[in-house]
DNA sequence: TAAAACTCTATCATGTCAATAGAGTATTAC
DNA sequence: GTAATACTCTATTGACATGATAGAGTTTTA
């Protein structure tokens, strides 16, 4: 899995919205304001998430957008899948994106049996991220200290 | 991590330098051959990998590709970062290809918290898989029948 | 000495990516 | 009502990467 500045950007909305999660709208202009993404490219994202049926949105002013379903019901795995494609590293081992490739025997290709374990352990990860679960992770990374291997860098 | 054609090529090459690995080298067409890759395609590989002192070659008649080192010293990681690069799915958790993303406040970032996850998932399958590691289980792939598994697709 | 094999650089077509642009339509605060 | 705000849709741009092909070598040895 390699996540492009658009796959970026859509988890950074989402992130967003999660955590003003309700009733209510959020227009695109805070959301671009807020993770400091060019406004213009963050609406043909938002665009593409709803009509994805994860997002809903509301028009004229006071306008923008929501999650069309509660956070914990939205998983990394779909909306990076969704905007990127594959998880697999190579699509001959990927579940939905599924492409024959041009190794002479796929059913014993060595490097094929590694790659499988490399899509396995990234999908195990984000199938189980929501977007809720990010939200709590934002939540506690906003109160807690910082640890060391963030001064590393 | 995402594989190009490139990459896939370049593993499957030192696949079959693993396999017949000893003082003699092997010619680059034999590997085209047994593997379905463009020659000339496959030449600018090789060579890109002798640069990096993955392989050496012998010139003329008789001449072709060897490893530099014995197949359990070279990991999939080694290759795999010449070629592709980073191996992390967002530059901004890659500890050899770092950049700094446009979040705005990367080290309480809980996208990054979960990528970081997902990189070290796949470093350390890659990290511990050498090419020798690697032919071990062509031959053992080999030899015992196909899986369940390998019918579904 | 000719054939086989590596070497190096250049080029190509295609596609993707990130971003920008323009011309709308819908909504509502006033 | 109407102007301002915000979403909608399509098109286009420039830059770059990718996969592959091409040509003109050089080296080696059977």
């Amino acid at each position: 899995m390699k996540l492009s500045t658009r796959g970026e950007y859509a988890l950074r909305a989402l992130l967003v919205l999660g955590l003003n999660y309700g009733p209510h709208v959020i227009p695109i202009q805070r959301i671009s304001n807020e993770q400091n993404i060019p406004k213009r490219f963050l609406e043909q994202i938002l665009n593409d998430l709803k009509s994805a049926g994860v997002l809903e949105s509301k028009r004229g002013i006071n306008g923008g957008y929501r999650l069309a379903r509660p956070p914990q019901d939205v998983t990394l795995a779909a909306i990076i899948r969704h905007i990127e494609g594959a998880l697999a590293p190579v699509s001959c081992v990927s579940e939905r994106f599924y492409e024959k490739c041009s190794c002479p025997d796929e059913a014993r290709c060595a490097i094929r049996s590694v790659m499988r374990e490399a899509r396995d352990a990234v999908v195990k990860i984000v199938e189980r991220v929501t977007v809720a679960e990010l939200c709590e992770r934002a939540k506690r990374l906003q109160h807690e200290p910082l640890t060391a291997l963030d001064f590393i860098i």
